[in-house]
DNA sequence: TACCCAACTCAACGCCGTTGTCCTAGGGTG
DNA sequence: CACCCTAGGACAACGGCGTTGAGTTGGGTA
């Protein structure tokens, strides 16, 4: 046996269809574990079942990723693409800023599973190189002077991709957890006693709708906020 | 049988030792997780090897909690009680949030592996209840009305557990991926030619020095600008 | 002391990722 | 075209996982 089972794309010269017919394939194999993902939620994301998806033995996979792990970095890079393709710069450093957050955490929101992978790691491939520039970009054409630009992109690029994993991991749950978490603040948090926990007693009509949604938007607000009464005039 | 096989903690009174004669509680199983995930990393956590570390038969922790995710969520919240404890209000709203913050942040660090499991979870229990009810009455009490300490309080809230969790994560990473992750800003991101990536040239310096620290206390400072500007006067 | 039943152990189920082995059909070569 | 090589399939099995139903035991109580 040789000592690496899978094989690099680009070495790939034998054309074998499966017993099912189907031409494997990297390309192939991440669409259908990310429509996977889509369709049947984060837990429908196993060998067994993306073998069974493309038509093939499970173990077929292995011949084109090394583990599980490694195809879901394919998966995540794949993610990376899509968050920034079409994006273009208005020169409304603000709005540049938003539309960026706000695409990063929408690809991430789209696909849980593989967000909570890559949400933490550097890859300095090709696609997040071209977002550090992007974002360096629009804040030093804005008019911060680059040490402020470099501490603001590291506060804008960890705290999008902090509130995308956070996002998503509660989109990633089984259908079973996700349905206690929201069930906590209607059954439990609205239940408490004015005279023990008078704050959320006071505010719990507006906590149960305001936690139903992603607080992202509203912090991203505020970091641009904050950004803006720093620029220099 | 009964159709609730865990029993909460104040109804046991029966007493008995496992075969190795060790007393199991809520407690001590819940000690025995942290202690496990922060010696062997998060996947040591298992239920076969937390009944090994207990000196019983893994079936016996079903006897206390309802599942591996009903624990987990123990975990969690015992970790947001080890970051209040011993925690007063000053008055500051600001010197209180900051505060408050700060050691959220801390004690993830301290336990990594349970951080990236726990961060993203609602428990609904003591702690976290405690936790809530402190930083409503610091908004409220700062003049904050009621709409708007609640979009601050979740904002405040997600940027803190996605902060952690996304810097606990760095911690918890191999030490080979913690380096390679590290490296990359100095061997890929400062060797981009400036005529590709002339954002990046110009902050290389910059860049690699500041990616090193945590982005969270700037970030946390930002939001607290962004608050007291629109805290009414 | 004797009984009850809470809290333990034991054994099994159906998943999972992964790997060693065998097989077979496509591409390259003469 | 016929042959050979091997990439790339299929298959079967391994150990580990969470979880559950049934069996056992030994403290607490009357």
């Amino acid at each position: 046996m040789s000592s690496e089972r899978a094989v690099p794309a680009p070495q790939r010269r034998r054309r074998r269809p499966t017993k099912q017919g189907v031409l494997l394939s990297h390309e192939l194999i991440v669409d259908t574990a990310l429509r996977l993902i889509g369709q049947h939620g984060a837990e429908a994301l196993t060998v067994r079942r993306l073998g069974a998806a493309l038509g093939a033995d499970p173990s077929t996979v292995y011949r084109y990723f090394r583990s599980t792990d490694d195809l879901l970095l394919a998966v995540a890079d794949e993610l990376i693409g899509r968050a920034q393709h079409g994006w273009r710069a208005t020169g409304d450093w603000r709005a540049d800023l938003r539309a960026i957050g706000l695409r990063i955490h929408a690809a991430y929101q789209a696909h849980p599973q593989a967000a909570l992978l890559a949400a933490h790691r550097t890859t300095g491939r090709e696609h997040e190189t071209a977002a550090v520039e992007a974002i360096l970009g629009v804040l030093r054409r804005a008019g911060f002077p680059d040490p402020e630009a470099v501490r603001i992109y590291h506060a804008f690029v960890d705290q999008s991709l902090g509130f995308a994993a956070l996002d998503a991991a509660a989109l990633a749950l089984p259908a079973a957890a996700a349905h206690a978490d929201l069930q906590v603040w209607q059954a439990s948090y609205a239940r408490r006693g004015a005279d023990t926990h008078p704050h959320i007693a006071a505010t719990a009509h507006l906590l149960t709708t305001d936690m139903r949604r992603s607080g992202y938007p509203f912090a991203l607000e505020l970091l641009l906020d904050a950004a803006a009464a720093r620029l220099p005039a």
